[in-house]
DNA sequence: CCTATACTAGAATATGGATTCTAATATGTC
DNA sequence: GACATATTAGAATCCATATTCTAGTATAGG
C-alpha cells in the first residue's frame, strides 16, 4: 500500500553525516540534506519530525557504532585493546570519527528531546559506565572513584585527546599515536597498583 | 571630542565570553551580547564590524591568555610544569577554559577573516610551534617529527583530553587529573630516550 | 480499474538573527 | 554658545532556515 519510497531514513542520516563532517553543525540544513540526497525537503520531513531529531538520530547511531566494539574489548578484559580502539576506529570511520569528537552537549542540548531519544542516549551512557565499571572491578579488584577515573583517563580521554587534532584537519592519526596511547596505558593502568 | 563612551569593546567581549561558556556559539547573538551588557545593538556594531569579528577577538584573547604562561614554562625547559599548566589554568579560568576547549576550527571558519585577525591567529600558532620545537630540542637534543609529536601529546593533547569532560559539565577538574597527567608525562617524556 | 495510502514535490509561511540606517545625545574644541 | 564628532538608541531591513501546507503520484490490494 502506498507509493514506493525513493529515499530512506538512512540516506538522510548519511547525508547529514557527510555535511556534519565536512562543515560542522551549521552546515546541516534540511535543504542541504535534501540536496545532498537528491530529495525534496518535504521527503526529509516525511521521515524526520525535525532537524533536531535527525541530528539526534545521527549522534546516536555513531555513538552506538563506536561503543559496541569498544565494550566488547572491555568485556574481554582487554583494556589495552579498548584504548587502542579509538585511533583504529577513527581510521576506519573518518567521517564518523570526526563527528564523534565534534559532539558537544550543546549541539543536542538545544531544543527538547522526545522521550524515545533521551532514553536511548541515557541507555548508551549507562552501558558505557557499566562496561567500564565491570572492567575496573576485574582489573583492580574493586571499584573506587579513583580507579574508575584512572580507567576513564586511560581508556577514553587520552585516546580521544590524542586523535582529535588529526580529525579536526581531516587527516588520519599516524601510527605513532597508537604507541603513545599504549605507553600511557601501560604507565597508568599497568604494574600492580 | 565626541560623546563619552558608556560601553567598551572589552565589555562586549566579556559578555560574549559569558554567553559562549554558558550556552555555546549559538547563544552568542548580538542581541544577547547587547542585553547582557545593557547596551543597544547599535553600540555593539559601533565597536565590532560583525559578530564574527567579535567572536574572533574573543578566541584570540583566550588563546593568547592561555599560551603566554604555557610558553613561559616551556621556555624554562620545565615540560612537566607546562603539562600541568592546563588543568591548573582551567581551574583558575573556568569560563575561558570551557571556551578554549570548545574552540573548533569550524566556529571561526565560517565567514572570511580580516587580514588583521588571520595574522594574529597565525602568529599565535607560530609562537606555540616555535616554543614546542625549542623545548624539544632542549630536551631531546634534536627535533624530529617523532619527538615533536611525542611532546605535543604529553604537553597538550593529554592535558586537554583529561580536562575536557569536566569543563563540559561546568565542573573543575579534580586533583587526580594532575596525577594522571604527571604519570603520563613521566612515562612518555621521561627516561633517556 | 478503483481506492486508500505512503510518499514525492516544492511552494508558502514563520521566525530568528545579522546587519544597516536614521535620529538623538553628549562632550571636547573654538 | 555653536560645531564637529563619537556614541547611544533602537527601529527597519534583509536573509537564511525550519517548518508547514497543498497537490500530485505511484503502488498494493481488492
Amino acid at each position: 500500500m502506498g507509493r514506493k519510497a525513493l529515499y530512506t531514513r538512512d540516506q538522510f542520516v548519511d547525508a547529514a553525516l557527510k555535511l556534519l563532517a565536512e562543515g560542522g553543525p551549521g552546515s546541516v540544513t534540511i535543504k542541504a540534506v535534501a540536496e545532498e540526497t537528491g530529495a525534496p525537503v518535504g521527503s526529509v520531513y516525511h521521515r524526520f519530525l525535525s532537524r533536531n531529531i535527525l541530528l539526534a538520530e545521527l549522534w546516536l547511531r555513531i555513538i552506538d557504532l563506536f561503543q559496541v566494539e569498544f565494550l566488547e574489548a572491555l568485556a574481554q578484559g582487554d583494556g589495552l585493546r579498548a584504548a587502542l580502539y579509538t585511533p583504529q576506529w577513527v581510521r576506519k570511520h573518518p567521517k564518523e570519527g570526526k563527528v564523534l569528537l565534534m559532539y558537544r552537549q550543546e549541539d543536542l542540548a538545544s531544543g527538547t528531546w522526545p522521550e524515545d531519544i533521551r532514553e536511548r542516549a541515557l541507555s548508551l551512557r549507562e552501558e558505557l559506565n557499566e562496561g567500564i565499571r565491570s572492567f575496573v572491578k576485574h582489573r583492580f579488584g574493586r571499584v573506587t572513584e579513583q580507579n574508575f577515573s584512572r580507567a576513564v583517563f586511560a581508556l577514553f580521554d587520552v585516546p580521544h585527546g590524542a586523535v582529535r587534532r588529526y580529525m579536526e584537519v581531516d587527516t588520519v592519526p599516524p601510527k605513532q599515536v597508537d604507541d603513545l596511547v599504549r605507553e600511557t596505558y601501560d604507565a597508568v593502568m599497568g604494574g600492580d597498583r
